[in-house]
DNA sequence: AACATATTTGGCCATATTGCCAAATAACCA
DNA sequence: TGGTTATTTGGCAATATGGCCAAATATGTT
């Protein structure tokens, strides 16, 4: 691994660690379907202003969102739109995970297999 | 958001937080071009054996990857064949930040924006 | 059995991340 | 101007994460 290579996984890093994180993986997942202010996540999240604001400020410096001063609020909206696409596929995964746990412990309670879908990982 | 939807996350970010380590990624994005051993990364990584190690725990914890003992050795393969998809994706998106970075400190040494390409965020 | 190699585990300390509170800004309204 | 709402910032304590060392395991070799 020389410097270059060191430094674009570090910045790639950084967009993975913004992600990494409930409420903030919330927020990109709400801001998929169109800009929101910032008093919206409040009330979703039941977490101080203050908190979700500093959350929101990481997403920005990551180059997730970015925000627009109308008013007195700020609405916030996502930058990259590859993120929806792999969130999905982060759920089916995580989804498809928890059947086969739950078939290795309780066979007869797992849900079938469907059939004619596939998941998009593996 | 209710129990569910936050457990649904709450999973999701563990896969997240895996993937937000620079060694890490720079793991699961050698794992992409295929199998490999412990002993591989601990050389291109300069770090730890029992350091290297616990990083691939914590992707195995993720199910990200998964691993195979042959002999003294132990291989570990990609299970999310999403990822560097992905991965590559936030990789187009940083660098293009650079780049526009780049341009507003320093116009004249900017690179010019590919054509007939676009990029796959945005 | 004794030894070497490959890897994991336990422990410990340094550093980073979170979340809350209080205070500061900013825009709008009376 | 003074007050109200929306949001950000600074500070701090609690918790989580990362990395190294030493010790434990596991496999293969002599």
């Amino acid at each position: 691994m020389n410097q270059q290579q060191r430094h674009l996984i570090e910045a790639k890093t950084v967009v993975l660690k913004a992600l990494a994180h409930p409420t903030r993986l919330y927020i990109i997942e709400e801001l998929a379907q169109g800009e929101k202010c910032v008093c919206e996540f409040v009330d979703a999240v039941k977490a101080d202003f203050s908190t979700v604001s500093k959350h929101l400020l990481v997403l920005k410096n990551a180059g997730l969102v970015e925000d627009e001063k109308r008013g007195q609020q700020v609405f916030y909206r996502l930058r990259m739109r590859c993120l929806p696409d792999f969130i999905s596929c982060i759920g089916t995964a995580v989804a498809d995970d928890a059947r086969h746990k739950v078939s290795q412990l309780t066979p007869e309670l797992s849900v079938p297999k469907p059939k004619n879908k596939r998941s998009k990982h593996t």
